[in-house]
DNA sequence: AATTATCATCGTAAATATACGATTAAATAT
DNA sequence: ATATTTAATCGTATATTTACGATGATAATT
């Protein structure tokens, strides 16, 4: 029954959506965060710095790359990631764009 | 398995990842894209809006409220929905001062 | 009082996500 | 050459999400 309804969504509110399910697990949100504050690119201390095993950090990782928002090189035997900056940048504009921008409530209605 | 790890994490990673969570799904997008829009509270056209089946969309509602990103009120038969915007607010403030805000690239830095 | 409209909730099916141990593959070190 | 390190992938168990029809509850209409 949980069929794919995607088709039926206009394409921002799917790639916004997207965007937003990357972030939706503290791990990720926790790896975004520790890749921006290291200046040079980190490899697999993230593993020693998040509460998971290799193989979960590892499939978080790659939902992150799946989205698009982090970029990974083979360095040697490690493999290093860090953010893509310009479609993070990107999908912050369009979730800024589309909420913060916009719609503030027009003062005088009353609501809820 | 797949146990609950959220206590192992930052509040403030939680508290964004189950932000971003509420949005992670086209549908939940365009409830508040809709809910925005209209300065009237908005009960059920959001069935009509949305191609999905009233019992869903009702579903998407709960989970919203959950988050405490809408607020929800019975008027007569119907049920009225807006966006609770001091919480929304706060939240797109946590999210921007979490990614936007801090941590550039140091310009020099050699990565990926 | 009976009908209708509106919407929440229940029950359920199927898809996805989360987590980990085990295994694998490749690079490095001994 | 062999052992070790690093990280991806596989297999699997369980939890959560998504979707809908059916039912229920409440308010408005007839």
């Amino acid at each position: 029954m949980a069929t794919n309804k995607k088709e039926a969504f206009d394409t921002a509110e799917v790639s916004l959506a997207d965007f937003a399910k990357a972030l939706a697990h503290p791990a990720r949100v926790a790896i975004l965060k520790t890749l921006a504050e290291r200046s040079t690119c980190v490899c697999g201390e993230l593993v020693d710095v998040l509460p998971l095993a290799q193989a979960t950090v590892s499939q978080h990782l790659k939902e992150l790359k799946k989205a698009d928002l982090i970029k990974g090189e083979i360095d040697g035997a490690k493999s290093c990631y860090c953010i893509n900056w310009e479609v993070f940048d990107l999908m912050i504009g369009e979730f800024n764009h589309l909420f913060a921008g916009l719609h503030r409530p027009p003062e005088s209605s009353e609501c809820c």
